[in-house]
DNA sequence: CTTTCGTGTAATATATTCTTGACATTATGT
DNA sequence: ACATAATGTCAAGAATATATTACACGAAAG
């Protein structure tokens, strides 16, 4: 489909403040420490309800988390 | 993965308001009709890029389209 | 009665997310 | 030197999201 925006997260940093490992995470979320690594490195972008369930367990809001940057606004990276 | 909530959301509620048909809003979004009705019919979670996509073309927070609700909280449909 | 539009279903195909396991590197501790 | 923990890479495959096409049905319009 067409992209008209990226997406980055906070998800190392709220991790570091927690001072959690890649693993305890994804034991936390359930997951893999493979897509927690994929997550972090903005190989791909979670589903909804995965990324509701991280800013769940950070208990913060999703946008707090996860920040949708529409094409245009600024374009490099 | 280990479900721990489930996902509602308003897309139909908010596409009657600016009385668009599905077509309309898929063409909009650049995404297949059929992606508008699974989504309002609930047969899958978006990815996380087209649910703020879907936010923005209503102009609403992600939150206002997209609910989680955790398990525990409202077991019954 | 035929056309058009909005909505729905179903099948198939492709893309993306996510899992699993194997292995490498760096740091820390004994 | 050896063990262990944390992070990372790669590859194969399962699971889910998305596209595409075709078809059905009801409502409204002619």
């Amino acid at each position: 489909m067409i992209r008209k925006g990226r997406l980055t997260n906070r998800l190392m940093v709220l991790r570091a403040e927690k001072r959690w490992s890649q693993k305890e995470v994804a034991e936390r979320l359930g997951i893999s420490r493979q897509t927690v690594i994929s997550i972090e490195a903005n190989r791909y972008s979670p589903s909804l309800i995965l990324a509701f369930e991280i800013a769940r367990l950070f208990d913060k809001d999703i946008n707090e988390v996860f920040q949708y940057i529409p094409d245009g606004s600024g374009e490099d990276d």
